[in-house]
RNA sequence: CGCGGGGUGGAGCAGUCUGGUAGCUCGUUGGGCUCAUAACCCAAAGGUCGCAGGUUCAAAUCCUGUCCCCGCAACCA
C-alpha cells in the first residue's frame, strides 16, 4: 500500500484560527480523505508553532506563562478542526517533548555530518524584524527590503546555519525536480531568490527565552525556522527510539503552505535536510490567500462578513464546499457573503440537495419506501457517470478541486435532465410502478450515489447522510464505489428534510446577528499564520473578536494632561505630494517662530496648491516621526470622516504661533 | 522602476504554460414541467478576450510596448 504524508503549516498561536487557517486545513483534509479512499496509507499532520518572542510578550502582558497562552489558543484550534471535520492523524505542538528531541537531533546530525555548517558568529547586517531574518544587502534600500519590510542594521552574536553553501545544490534540486514547488510560478520566485545568492541564516537568539535551548549553549534558544520546520519530522518520531512512523512516512508527499512561506519551505527546509543527510520532501504546494470583500464593508449596505458564523448557519460542509469550489487552487480569491450564499443556494440547495430529495421522494412514493426493484445497467446516466468519473479523478490528482467539482456537477445536471425527459411522475400515473419506471428511478438513485461518493472528501458529513438516505452504505466511498451498479434494489430509502435548506439571501444578509459587531476582523483573513506571517502584534487569547472589540470608553484626562499638548495655529507656507505615496503631503509650516516640516495623510482630499496659505491647527510638541523616510515634526489636526480628512482652520486674522486651548 | 495579482458578454470567473469553433456560474428573456427545497429542464439574447504594434496560414493564448485596476508593504503622527 503506497504511503502518503501530507502536512499543513503549523499555525502560530498568537491568534485564533481565521479563514486562511481554515482554508489550508480544509484543503489538506480533502486531499487526505481522497488519498485514503483511493487506498493510500495516509498520514495527515497539522499543529501549532508556539515559540518565540511574540508569544513570550503576549503572555507577559497577560501575566501568564507562555505555555498557558499557547494551551488556550491550541484549544480553539482543536475545537475548530473538530467542527470542520478535519481528519488529521496527528497534531503537533512545538512545545512538546518529541519536537524538542527532533530539533536537537536535526542539529546534531548537521553538526556531525557538516561540522562547519553551524557556527557561532558575529553578524552584522540588515535585520528584518517581521521576517525574522537577515536580508542580503543588495535587497535593501533606504532601510526597507524588497518586500517593503523595515530593516535595521544589527549586530548579533549567535549561531548561524551556512545556508550560503547550499545555493548550488538547491538550484540543482529545482532543476532536476521541477515539480518540487507548485504552482510553477512559485518555483520561479524561489529560483530567483536563490539565484541572487543566499546569506547564512541566524538560527539562535539570546534575547529570547521562550524556545528550545541551543545544544551546548543554554543562553541561546533555537530560532524560528530551525525550530518550526522540524515539526514535520518530529511528529513522526524523528530522533526518538520510536521512529517507525518516520521510517514509514518520510519524505513528505506534500507540504501544504501559504504562498507567503513557500520560500522557507523550498529553501531553508531542504537546505537543513541536505546538511543533515535527510531525504527532501517531494513537494511544497503553495495555496493562495482569501481576501476580503472588495466592496467596502458597511452595516448599512448589509454586507457584513461573518466567516465564523458560517459553520453554525450553513454547516461545516457548506464552508468546505465553498472554499474549494470558489477558489482556483493556488490563486488568491475574494471572499464574500454574497458569493457564499449564491453557491449555497444554487449549488447545494437547488442542485445537490434538491435532486436528492426529488429522487428519493419519488422512489419512496412509487416503490413503497424502497429503492426500485429492478436495476438497469445500460443507460444514459451510466454513460455520463463513466465519462465524468475519470475526469473527476484526474482533476483530483492535479489538485484542481474546482474542476473536480465541476465534473460532479456535470453528472448532477445530467441526472436532472434525465428525470425531466423520462417524466417518471407521468409514467406512474399512466401505468403504475412498472419495470420501466423502476429502471429509470434506479438509474437516478444510482447516479446520485456516485455523485455523493465523489463528494465524500469535500463533504464527509453530508455524504454519510445522503448515502444513508439513498439506501447505500455510507462507508463505501472508495474508488470502486464510483463504478456503476453499487446500489441495491429494493432496500429502504429515507425521506427526510432537505440536507441544504434554501436560505433567503436578503433575509440572511439583512439580519446581522449580535456577535457580528466585529467589522474588520475577517479582513485579516489573508495568510495562514506561521512564523513569518505572524506579524500582527500578538494578541493573547480570546477569540478574534477581541481584536476588534469595541473601543473602551475613552478614559477622561485631567486638564493638566490636556495642557501637555501644545496646540498652535500655523500657516502652511509650502506643500507638495510625497512621491509614490497615496495620500501623504509634505508641508512646510510656519509656527510663529520657525518653519517646520510636517507630513500628513490628507492627499486624498486636498491638493497641495489649495493648502498653501491656509491657517491650520497643529500639535507642536509631538515627537518627530518618519513617514516614507521624511521626518515629520508635528501633526496637522483634521476631522476624520471615514478616513476623509477635513482640516481644522481658524479665522485668517489669527497669527501663526497663537496657542490653541 | 518596491513585491505580487488582475483587466474575457450585465456580475463573478475559467481558458493563456502545450496558438486553431471563446467556456462556466449567476442574472436577463421566452418556452416546458409540476416529482422536488418557488426547486428542475430546454432555448435565446449578450463578448472586436484593456490598448497598440509584431511573429504566424492562424493569437484571448507567443513577443514588444503601453494604459488602467486591486492586494501587500511603506504613510493617515
Amino acid at each position: 500500500m503506497p504511503k502518503f504524508y501530507i502536512t499543513t503549516a503549523i499555525h502560530y498561536v498568537n491568534d485564533d484560527p481565521h479563514i486562511g487557517h481554515m482554508y489550508e486545513n480544509i484543503v489538506a483534509d480533502v486531499i487526505a480523505r481522497h488519498r485514503r479512499r483511493m487506498g493510500d496509507d495516509v498520514r495527515f499532520l497539522t499543529g501549532t508553532d508556539e515559540h518565540g518572542q511574540k508569544i513570550e510578550r503576549a503572555a507577559a502582558k497577560e501575566g501568564i506563562r507562555p505555555i498557558e497562552l499557547a494551551d488556550r489558543v491550541v484549544h480553539t484550534h482543536h475545537e475548530l478542526w473538530k467542527k470542520l471535520n478535519i481528519s488529521h492523524d496527528d497534531f503537533i505542538r512545538t512545545t512538546e517533548g518529541r519536537h524538542h528531541v527532533a530539533v536537537l537531533e536535526l542539529i546534531k546530525r548537521i553538526q556531525e555530518r557538516n561540522p562547519d555548517d553551524i557556527y557561532l558568529g558575529e553578524h552584522s547586517g540588515w535585520y528584518c524584524q517581521s521576517e525574522e531574518t537577515f536580508i542580503p544587502e543588495n535587497q535593501v534600500k533606504d532601510a526597507v527590503d524588497q518586500d517593503g519590510h523595515k530593516v535595521e542594521w544589527t549586530t548579533e552574536r549567535n549561531y548561524f546555519f551556512k545556508l550560503s553553501r547550499y545555493t548550488k545544490p538547491l538550484l540543482e534540486h529545482y532543476r532536476t525536480n521541477p515539480g518540487f514547488v507548485w504552482p510553477p510560478t512559485r518555483l520561479n520566485e524561489v529560483k530567483t531568490f536563490v539565484e541572487q545568492g543566499l546569506r547564512d541564516l541566524s538560527i539562535s537568539r539570546s534575547s529570547v527565552k521562550w524556545g528550545i535551548p541551543f545544544p551546548g549553549n543554554p543562553d541561546h534558544v533555537i530560532y524560528v525556522w530551525m525550530d518550526a520546520l522540524t515539526n514535520y519530522i518530529a511528529a513522526l518520531g524523528f530522533g526518538s527510539a520510536e521512529h517507525a512512523q518516520y521510517d514509514r512516512y518520510w519524505p513528505a508527499d506534500i507540504h501544504l503552505v501559504g504562498k507567503d512561506i513557500v520560500r522557507f519551505h523550498a529553501v531553508y527546509w531542504p537546505a537543513f535536510l541536505m546538511a543533515a543527510g535527510i531525504e527532501l520532501p517531494k513537494q511544497v504546494v503553495g495555496h493562495g490567500w482569501w481576501l476580503r470583500d472588495q466592496v467596502k464593508i458597511s452595516k448599512s449596505l448589509g454586507n457584513v462578513v461573518r466567516p465564523y458564523n458560517i459553520i453554525d448557519d450553513f454547516g461545516p460542509d457548506a464552508l468546505r464546499y465553498y472554499v474549494l469550489r470558489e477558489m482556483v487552487f493556488g490563486q488568491d480569491q475574494d471572499y464574500s457573503d454574497q458569493s457564499l450564499l449564491v453557491r449555497y443556494n444554487a449549488d447545494l440547495a437547488n442542485d445537490l440537495g434538491n435532486t436528492l430529495s426529488r429522487a428519493i421522494k419519488m422512489s419512496a412514493a412509487y416503490f413503497d419506501g424502497k429503492t426500485p426493484p429492478e436495476r438497469c445497467m445500460v443507460n444514459d446516466l451510466r454513460d455520463a457517470a463513466e465519462r465524468v468519473v475519470p475526469q473527476y479523478l484526474r482533476h483530483m490528482d492535479e489538485l484542481s478541486f474546482q474542476r473536480a467539482l465541476d465534473s460532479v456537477w456535470e453528472l448532477l445536471n445530467e441526472i436532472n435532465s434525465y428525470i425531466v425527459t423520462r417524466e417518471p411522475w407521468k409514467r406512474f400515473k399512466d401505468s403504475g410502478a412498472n419495470g420501466a419506471l423502476s429502471r429509470i428511478l434506479w438509474d437516478t438513485l444510482e447516479a446520485l450515489r456516485i455523485v455523493w461518493v465523489m463528494m465524500a472528501p469535500f463533504m464527509p458529513a453530508s455524504t454519510a447522510v445522503a448515502l444513508q438516505r439513498l439506501g447505500a452504505d455510507p462507508g463505501r466511498i472508495g474508488k470502486r464505489d464510483m463504478s456503476w451498479g453499487g446500489l441495491d434494489a429494493g432496500v429502504a430509502v429515507q425521506v427526510a428534510d432537505p440536507i441544504f435548506p434554501r436560505i433567503d439571501a436578503a433575509q440572511y444578509i439583512g439580519e446581522p446577528k449580535m456577535e457580528e459587531t466585529r467589522p474588520e476582523t475577517a479582513a485579516q483573513a489573508a495568510p495562514a499564520a506561521t512564523p513569518a506571517a505572524a506579524e500582527t502584534p500578538a494578541q493573547a487569547g480570546p477569540p478574534i473578536e477581541t481584536t476588534q472589540a469595541m473601543p473602551p470608553d475613552v478614559a477622561k484626562i485631567s486638564i493638566d494632561q490636556f495642557m501637555e499638548t501644545d496646540l498652535r495655529v500655523a500657516e502652511i507656507r509650502a506643500a507638495e505630494r510625497v512621491p509614490k505615496s497615496k495620500k501623504l503631503i509634505r508641508m512646510s509650516v510656519f509656527d510663529g517662530t520657525d518653519e517646520r516640516t510636517i507630513v500628513a495623510g490628507i492627499g486624498t482630499k486636498y491638493a497641495p496648491e489649495e493648502l498653501v496659505g491656509r491657517k491650520v491647527v497643529i500639535v507642536a510638541n509631538l515627537q518627530p516621526a518618519k513617514l516614507m523616510g521624511i521626518e515629520s515634526n508635528g501633526m496637522v489636526l483634521a476631522a476624520s470622516m471615514d478616513g476623509e480628512p477635513s482640516l481644522l482652520s481658524v479665522d485668517p486674522g489669527v497669527p501663526a504661533g497663537t496657542k490653541v486651548r
